[in-house]
DNA sequence: ATATATTTTTAGGGTAGTCTAAATTTTTTA
DNA sequence: TAAAAAATTTAGACTACCCTAAAAATATAT
């Protein structure tokens, strides 16, 4: 049990590692990290150095970037710290959940195994965040649900709205604004071919126009 | 609105040097300070400059520090996030009143003036924290109630628990053991002359010995 | 297949916060 | 009130994380 406490920057490096490596663990580079992390790639070099050389990675120069079994297990750690504290801003205190993500990024960084099980029973052990992403369990267990991109349903389906590909609060205000919620039925009533913007009805009532970007962001699920 | 961001450890720096001045406003020795903050005496110094060209402090080579409006401004917001997070944590949570200093010490230099008035809300605007210590309002008011020191009662009084002076895990939990919680009746039945241990009857109920060391971090109040 | 463009790493450096050792100032004591 | 003791500051240095500019490696294009 090699308990050494990692820093802050060192977690946000392997969080972001690990949502850049997608599900099938493919190597990242050195600028997409520089991207994501606002810095350079001469930092990032740096860094990955660091992280190598506590095993939390695995880096050959020039390769790309990959996490190892311990590094995953301190990414996934932060991940359901982040969603939990999601889940406890947006059903206990009221913020919406375009508001939650730069506070739960802080948030998530807080030490202690125990807060995090006493937060998790609070909240009554919810399976996903307040955009539909799911929550890992105590043991770092983490399964993916299947949705389908909502550019994937064809006329006359009617699915279920289970979750956004994109946080961004603006993106968040908008589908607010146009009555979509998570568990929302969507059925989509015409796609129009030259832009691929569709004719949705919600819950059986109001029919809105979303554009291709939209449809791109909406994960949702064959009933 | 010079609403520069303080990092973590000033934060901590006028949180300690308000505590350490007392309600009276008094200098702050840079020995005191190295021992709080456990650092040492020169890195004190370091950072003790840094705050004053802030304006954070007074302070003049050799002859301690003072927290200027501006810096007590900040140490109040320190320390009503503190105390609400500890009170989260106590009754939300269910985390016992000797476990919560370490975690909220973490909680509070989470920005943004948003969570801690949610949460304020969400707790229901509790005057004190679980040790019974006063929580600024969202003005920075912080009105210390005059309790009284157990010691200072005389035999035949009858008091009520109201705090602490020692936060000390093992100090709660002897009082755990006691059954000296917040809130409890406490009647002085006897004080012995050679070593000021006293006798004294919790609720009505139990009567147990106390040490002085015990009752000088007691805070009661008459009633 | 070689020249060009792109990506990544190295070299050298900066700031925040910490340290030890030495110098200086203040306080205490005789 | 002068010497000794204690407290404080300065000097110089270290780590974590970040930077720019230049060098090296890889990928792309003609």
């Amino acid at each position: 049990m090699t308990s050494m406490q990692n820093s802050f920057t060192e977690e946000n490096y392997l969080k972001i590692i690990h949502s850049l490596s997608g599900r099938e663990g493919v190597e990242v580079s050195t600028n997409a990290l520089a991207e994501s992390t606002s810095t350079r790639a001469a930092s990032v070099t740096d860094m990955l150095r660091k992280l190598a050389d506590k095993g939390l990675i695995h880096y050959k120069k020039y390769q790309g970037v990959r996490l190892t079994d311990s590094g995953e297990k301190v990414a996934i750690k932060v991940i359901r710290k982040h969603r939990l504290w999601e889940v406890f801003l947006v059903e206990k205190l009221g913020f919406g959940w375009d508001e939650v993500h730069d506070i739960a990024e802080e948030l998530e960084h807080i030490p202690s195994e125990i807060l995090v099980e006493k937060l998790d029973t609070f909240l009554g052990h919810p399976r996903f965040d307040p955009h539909g992403d799911p929550i890992p369990d105590a043991k770092g267990n983490l399964t993916e649900p299947d949705y389908t991109i909502l550019t994937d349903i064809q006329v006359g389906e009617k699915v279920l709205m289970m979750g956004v590909l994109d946080h961004a609060p603006s993106f968040l205000q908008h589908l607010d604004r146009s009555g979509i919620t998570l568990g929302a039925v969507i059925e989509v009533k015409e796609i129009n071919e030259y832009d691929k913007s569709a004719s949705v009805q919600i819950n059986g009532g109001q029919t809105l126009f979303i554009s291709l970007e939209v449809s791109k962001n909406l994960l949702v699920q064959r009933r």
